[in-house]
DNA sequence: CATACACTTCGGCTATCATCGAATAATGAA
DNA sequence: TTCATTATTCGATGATAGCCGAAGTGTATG
């Protein structure tokens, strides 16, 4: 009836409590079976293959086959910032899970966004990438300036690499729980990888949150300039 | 147990095509009225109360009383900014013809809007209108010329009885599938009216379609110099 | 080959929820 | 007051869709 794109097939896609599970859990960047998936939206097989089925089709997850498992991924970066937006506005309305769990306050501190860092080392990350005069503000959105470009060419990022892709370099990303922005793009991806090659952080089994080991966060913030997070 | 917001309950909020319509309606950022988003949605008002109240719940829409009117406006920003996000994943995985089921095409072409013409020939009526010199803009809203009124009641419509009426003679309605106003008000009423005495119309009965017959559209077009719909 | 495993399809059951008619409340106008 | 308008609540209905058991397809392993 109404012009325009159809958002109420992909929000109901994302609106079924099976569904959202399975997307919360594929948030972490890594690709998922079938099997898992069920396992964290905690129904049978059966049902998550149909569940499965319907965000194929709606083009919300890619899957890949190997041998007899099928592997399951979010199509791509646009579908987790949309979901971190969800997360900001159920946050805000309060309607945080009735249950918090052990693991929600490291959440908060540090976890990846499908393929970068967010929480409040992300968001310390991206405004000490401003202060230090790494990244500038444009058009509503940031660019890495050409100071930001050597100093993290000398941090050990191929940043002209990064230019040739066709996928944004920078790109604003608004942190559900810190309800600021970090960023995304193939530059944040490339830091988070770079401070896992370097030891600095590892990634928790079955989670999205990321361990910063002291002294690799205490380097973290000395070179990128984050300021201790006011409570 | 799942750590993090909980975006099942946003996004079933938004995953209902009535509550979508509403709140696609509300990304003008203008405030509206219950009665005014039931049409915009295409439901009954006490079906739009129930919605509206699920959305004021979930914290996506925020109200203010004025008279006997309620006004609902998006409760932010944030809010605009997550269903634009939904809008583009519904653009890039191809989603944007809206389901086109049997009634679709004649509902598009010509049906009911409360008491007047909506549709292709209702946006179409309101442009021969003004094209003609019968209609007028006039702050935001639209205005009968004194030409416009000799006109109409030459065709048979008592232009002075309506103006006593404390009904709004002339009104803006924004069309649902053309995303164009359309002629809403008394004298919109009275022209749909007048189209059925003439037997140019019929409405089909358990639907809103209005059904033209060949020779009344054909005049319709004529009488009031409505273009060829462009595709 | 046989067996186990991963996943999908089918059929029926059930619960949820959108929808509308009717009634109610509240406000404004005559 | 009386009437009209706006919005809400309640009750019944109907359709949608999630769910799981059972069966089927395809793949790896012994």
């Amino acid at each position: 009836m109404k012009a325009g794109p159809n958002i109420s097939h992909i929000a109901s896609l994302v609106g079924e409590p099976a569904r959202a599970n399975m997307l919360t859990a594929l948030m972490s960047g890594k690709a998922l079976t079938a099997t898992e998936l069920a396992h964290e939206a905690g129904v049978m097989p059966q049902t998550a293959s149909t569940h499965l089925a319907k965000l194929e089709a709606g083009g919300l997850i890619v899957t890949e086959k190997q041998g007899r498992h099928r592997y399951f991924q979010l199509s791509g970066g646009d579908v987790a910032d949309v979901l971190e937006g969800l997360m900001g506005l159920a946050a805000r309305t309060g309607h945080l899970r009735t249950r918090t769990g052990p693991r929600d306050p490291a959440l908060r501190h540090a976890r990846v966004c499908y393929d970068h860092l967010a929480g409040e080392l992300g968001v310390g990350l991206y405004d000490g990438l401003h202060r230090q005069g790494y990244l500038a503000a444009k058009d509503e959105g940031v660019v890495l300036t050409p100071k930001g470009g050597r100093a993290l060419n000398a941090f050990g990022i191929d940043v002209t690499g990064l230019q040739d892709q066709r996928r944004a370099v920078c790109k604003n990303c608004l942190d559900w729980s810190a309800r600021r922005p970090h960023l995304a793009g193939s530059l944040g991806a490339a830091l988070l990888d770079r401070f896992f090659a370097l030891k600095w952080a590892r990634r928790e089994k079955d989670s999205r949150v990321v361990t910063f080991s002291p002294p690799g966060e205490r380097e973290l913030r000395e070179r990128f300039a984050i300021r201790v997070e006011p409570v």
